[in-house]
RNA sequence: CGGGGUGUGGCGAAGUUUGGUAUCGCGCUUGGUUCGGUACCAAGAGGCCUCGGGUUCGAACCCCGACACUCCGACCA
C-alpha cells in the first residue's frame, strides 16, 4: 500500500484548516503566484488556462444570444464616474486613481474602472439615435480594479478578469428578460460546464448593485459551507439613462429613455470550483474546463516502444477533441499520479510494457480513483464516456453536499443552533423585507442575506423569522465569501 | 479598517529567550542505476536571514518604523 501520508503531506487538509487548504492548492497547483503589490496576482499558465476555457465556452453562450464584444479603455474621468449618484456612493470606496500622466499633473484625475457602466453609458449616449439601433447587446473581457482591504487569491483580489455585458433595449420588459436571460446562462454555465449547483435569486435591497434597481445572483455553497456569489445581473431600469441623458426617438418620433442592463462573472469561479470540488489530495477540476483532460503516464518508459505507444494514444486523444498530454519527464510514475491528482486532471491513463503487450491500458479517474482496464482500440469511447460520467457524479456530490448544509429554520433561535449543530450552510427562513429584520437577522445569527428565492410566494400563514409579521419572501441566508 | 500570527537559498523549517558572521529536509544541476502510487547512489550550485533606520567592537537575534503574506471581524465579484 502506498504511504498515504505522503501523498496529503503537501497540502493541509480541509478539516484542519480550510483556508490554508485553499491558498495551499492556489499555489502547489500552479494557479497563481503573488507579486510585490498587495492583492495582485499572477494568474500562471495552469490557472489561466482553466480560464481560457471558460471564456471560451462563456462566449460562445453570449455570441449564441446575440452578444458583440466590444473594448472599453480602462480609465474614467471622475466628473463621468460621478453622474449616478447611487453608482459613485457604492464604488467611491475602493477606486483607484490616475492624477498623473508622465510628469503631467492631469486637470482632472482618472479612475482606474471598477466596473465599466458609466463608461457604456458615455458611449450609448453618442451612438444611440433611433429605436432602430436598439438593442445593444454588448460584452467585454476586460479587468478591472477594486481596491480591497483583504485579499485572497481569486475570491478578492485588487484586479481581477472578467467579462462585463452592457444592453440597452427599447423596452423595459425587454430589458427584464435579458437580466433574467443571462442569470440563466450564467446558471447554466455553472451546473453544465463547472458541475456546481447554483441557487438564483434576487438580491434585497441593501445588496444590490450600485444603481441598479433590482440586482439577481446565483450563489453557490462552498464545501466549508460558505456562500460565494457566483454571478450577477443586474436590471437598471432607465436611471443611468436618465442620469446620463441617453435618449432614442421612438416610431412617433417621440423622445424616450431606453432601458438597460449589466451582468458579470469572474475569476471568482476559479475559486468556486476550487472549493467546491477540490478534496485533501488537491483540485480535483471538471472535465469541461480542465486544461488537460486526460494525462498519460508512461511507465517504465525507456523500454523500447512505450513512448511511442504513449504518443501514439495521445494523438488519437487529440484528434477526438480531448485535451490529452503525455508526461514523459524522468519523475517516477507515482510521482507523476500524485501530481496530476494535485492539478485535478479528470482521467489519468497508465500505460506500460505490460499493457502493450495485452494491447491495453488503465484508465483511472482522479474523482474517485477508479481503475479500468481498457483495450486501446477503445480509449476514445471510454475516455469520453468517463469524463461525462465524471461531471455528473461531480455535480451530485456537491448538490448532495449543499443538500446536507440546507437548513429550513422558523425562529433566530433555530438558526443559531442549528448552524451550531450541524456547520454553516445555507439557511432557508422567511422574511417580511423589512431592513431592520434583515440586518437584526445578521447580528443576532451571523448569517447574511444571499438572495430571494423567486419560486416561493409565501402562503398567509408564514412569518418573518425575525419580527413574525406576514413573510414576504423566502430568503436563502449565509455566510458569505 | 480593527485584532492576532508570520517573514531565514525555489519550498518547508531550526536558530532569536542568553548578539560572535547561517543549519537541516525537500527541490535544483551533473553522471549513473531505477520505473504499475510521490525511487536511489555519488558529486555540485545556490542565502546582503523582507526592507529602512537605530543600539553595539560586532545584529537573523535587541529597539523603532515600513511593507508583504495570513487568520478572525466589518465592507465587497
Amino acid at each position: 500500500m502506498a504511504d498515504m501520508n505522503k501523498m496529503v503531506n503537501e497540502i493541509t487538509s480541509m478539516d484542519e484548516d480550510f483556508a490554508k487548504w485553499y491558498t495551499d492548492i492556489c499555489k502547489k497547483a500552479q494557479l497563481i503566484e503573488y507579486t510585490s503589490v498587495k492583492g495582485c496576482m499572477v494568474i500562471r499558465p495552469y490557472g489561466y488556462a482553466i480560464w481560457e476555457n471558460i471564456q471560451r465556452i462563456l462566449d460562445g453562450m453570449f455570441k449564441e444570444t446575440g452578444h458583440e464584444n466590444v473594448c472599453m479603455p480602462m480609465f474614467i474621468p471622475e466628473s463621468l464616474l460621478q453622474k449616478e449618484k447611487d453608482h459613485v456612493e457604492g464604488f467611491a470606496p475602493e477606486v483607484a486613481w490616475v492624477t498623473y500622466g508622465g510628469s503631467e499633473k492631469l486637470e482632472e484625475r482618472l479612475c482606474v474602472r471598477p466596473t465599466s457602466e458609466t463608461l457604456f453609458c458615455e458611449h450609448f449616449k453618442n451612438i444611440l439615435q433611433s429605436y432602430r439601433d436598439l438593442p445593444f447587446k454588448y460584452n467585454q473581457w476586460v479587468s478591472v480594479v477594486r481596491w480591497e482591504k483583504t485579499t485572497r487569491p481569486f475570491l478578492r483580489s485588487r484586479e481581477f478578469l472578467w467579462q462585463e455585458g452592457h444592453t440597452l433595449h427599447a423596452t423595459r420588459e425587454e430589458a427584464v428578460e435579458e437580466t433574467l436571460q443571462m442569470l440563466d446562462v450564467y446558471a447554466r454555465f455553472c451546473s453544465e460546464c463547472l458541475a456546481i449547483p447554483v441557487v438564483k435569486g434576487r438580491k434585497t435591497e441593501s445588496d444590490k448593485f450600485a444603481g441598479a434597481e433590482a440586482t439577481y445572483a446565483i450563489e453557490a455553497l462552498m464545501h466549508d459551507g460558505k456562500a460565494l456569489q457566483a454571478g450577477t445581473s443586474h436590471f437598471f431600469g432607465d436611471g443611468f439613462c436618465r442620469a446620463f441623458d441617453i435618449q432614442f426617438s421612438d416610431k412617433d418620433n417621440k423622445r424616450q429613455f431606453p432601458f438597460q442592463t449589466s451582468w458579470g462573472m469572474t475569476t471568482r469561479l476559479i475559486g468556486a470550483i476550487i472549493m467546491t470540488h477540490g478534496d485533501d489530495n488537491g483540485l480535483v477540476l471538471p472535465p469541461a474546463v480542465a486544461p488537460i483532460q486526460a494525462v498519460i503516464v508512461p511507465v517504465q518508459q525507456k523500454k523500447e516502444g512505450v513512448l511511442d505507444k504513449a504518443f501514439e494514444l495521445c494523438d488519437t486523444l487529440k484528434k477526438a477533441g480531448i485535451r490529452a498530454k503525455v508526461d514523459d519527464t524522468d519523475n517516477s510514475p507515482g510521482w507523476k499520479f500524485a501530481e496530476y491528482e494535485m492539478k485535478g486532471v479528470p482521467v489519468r491513463i497508465e500505460i506500460g510494457p505490460r499493457d502493450i503487450q495485452n494491447n491495453s491500458c488503465v484508465v483511472v479517474t482522479r474523482l474517485n480513483r477508479e481503475k479500468n482496464f481498457v483495450a486501446i482500440s477503445d480509449i476514445v469511447e471510454t475516455v469520453e464516456q468517463k469524463l461525462a460520467e465524471v461531471r455528473d457524479q461531480m455535480y451530485q456530490k456537491a448538490l448532495e453536499n449543499r443538500e446536507n448544509h440546507t437548513y429550513n429554520c422558523s425562529s433566530l433561535e433555530e438558526i443559531v443552533s442549528t448552524l451550531e449543530e450541524k456547520g454553516d450552510g445555507f439557511v432557508k427562513a422567511y422574511w417580511c423585507g423589512d431592513e431592520a429584520c434583515e440586518d437584526a437577522v445578521k447580528e443576532k445569527t451571523g448569517v447574511g442575506s444571499r438572495c430571494i428565492d423567486g419560486n416561493v410566494t409565501p402562503t398567509d400563514d408564514k412569518v418573518c423569522v425575525c419580527c413574525g409579521k406576514k413573510a414576504e419572501h423566502l430568503v436563502y441566508w449565509g455566510k458569505a465569501y
